[in-house]
DNA sequence: AAGCTTCTTGACTGGATGGTCAAACTTGAT
DNA sequence: ATCAAGTTTGACCATCCAGTCAAGAAGCTT
């Protein structure tokens, strides 16, 4: 009788994060960097396997010796990328300038679409279909935290130091407008011209949006 | 010899549109709506002829009796979506008064958001997936015209009748605004709760964002 | 009702795809 | 150098899926 040896993937089945070697570490960021490519153009089920791995410059199965599955891949991007989601509003300070807080979080948001745009479109993926892995994440952390942000903005609107707006859709606007460069890039890049940077005067733009909208 | 006998879908190869019966306009419509239902959802690949054959009601080998194959029902859907994709911003008229004319223009574009929210995510997934079913259509028609109402609405801040901005990041905007609610309704609907429409206020919201844009 | 055309579908095929496994190879500690 | 653990992969399997086909059912026309 022969007893299966463990793989790394299985090892890591626990909830507390196991000691990998540093191959592992290596080639486990080199699957997820190239799931993340492969999964924000592709979406989960329009990627394949053979994608990610020739992508990653791995065999097949070596991925799955690595993950236990397709869904494991996909599932460690999404945790990973929610983990960082909220950040930017959540660095919104109540205590802070309105007009300055506001325009500082429009501009993390559009660092973000710079800087992460892979990680925008696959979370642009799951919501397009209705948002089924992170349903949980939205109903609970995203959604109470921007009704505390909303919350925050209604006061400073109520207080006069900002324009009269609607929070809510005053942080979809934020939301529309910086992740549309991530999102969209394709299209703006075709339209601008392809030796032009999509998000190419993007902030002085939304700059003088929220200037005008705010200013009470 | 069997002399095979020619299919609807074969006979409609040809450029012009032929004759259909009542049967044809009718089952190639409700395949087309199913279609939409599922591609606009799990995108190309995602979907399944299977998936699509029970959202219309019909078998399978049906559908492949009234289009070619699953390729032919999506640039169906795709043709007949680009189509109308161009009007509301082809009906803006460089005569009219500027503020109106962008007013409408924003306008026009939420209601589609209303009305074929669909549409919207089926072609935010071709665009998400680097546009390539579309590109010749970006490239030529829609650069096009998007050049030539960027000269429009330059025309109208160089004589001063509305503020400075840069025309091409004004339409982003309004694409990125509008489509937002039809593209990301399912997180709208998530965190606004899910009694509310997700379009509720918001083309209160836009009015008053683009009102205070626009002021000269 | 007969006879022709159009429409419908159960059963099937070939290729793609997620996942398995045992054997081989590599690494590192002694 | 040796050995055990960790890593890699060719070959394989089961399922899914787009597309085919031949035979039968439903509509039309006379």
């Amino acid at each position: 009788m022969s007893v299966p040896r463990a793989t790394p993937a299985e090892k890591s089945g626990s909830v507390k994060t196991p000691p990998r070697s540093r191959i592992q570490r290596r080639n486990r960021q080199i699957i997820l960097d190239a799931a993340l490519e492969v999964f924000s153009t592709h979406g989960f089920r329009g990627a394949t396997l053979d994608q990610i791995a020739v992508q990653a410059g791995l065999s097949k199965p070596n991925l799955l010796y690595y993950f236990d599955s397709k869904d494991a891949i996909h599932r460690e991007l999404l945790t990973r990328l929610l983990d960082t989601w909220l950040d930017p509003l959540r660095m919104l300070d109540a205590g802070g300038d309105p007009q300055t807080e506001i325009m500082a979080y429009m501009r993390r948001k559009l660092q973000m679409s710079r800087d992460f745009p892979r990680e925008s479109r696959l979370f642009a993926n799951e919501i397009l279909q209705g948002a089924p892995r992170v349903e949980g994440f939205i109903r609970n952390d995203l959604r109470a935290l921007v009704d505390d942000k909303a919350r925050v903005v209604q006061a400073w609107t109520d207080a006069g130091r900002i324009a009269k707006t609607d929070p809510y859709h005053l942080i979809f606007s934020i939301w529309a407008l910086t992740q549309h460069y991530a999102d969209f890039a394709a299209q703006i890049g075709m339209i601008r011209g392809d030796g032009h940077d999509p998000l190419d005067g993007a902030e002085a733009f939304l700059k003088h949006l929220y200037t005008r909208l705010l200013a009470p």
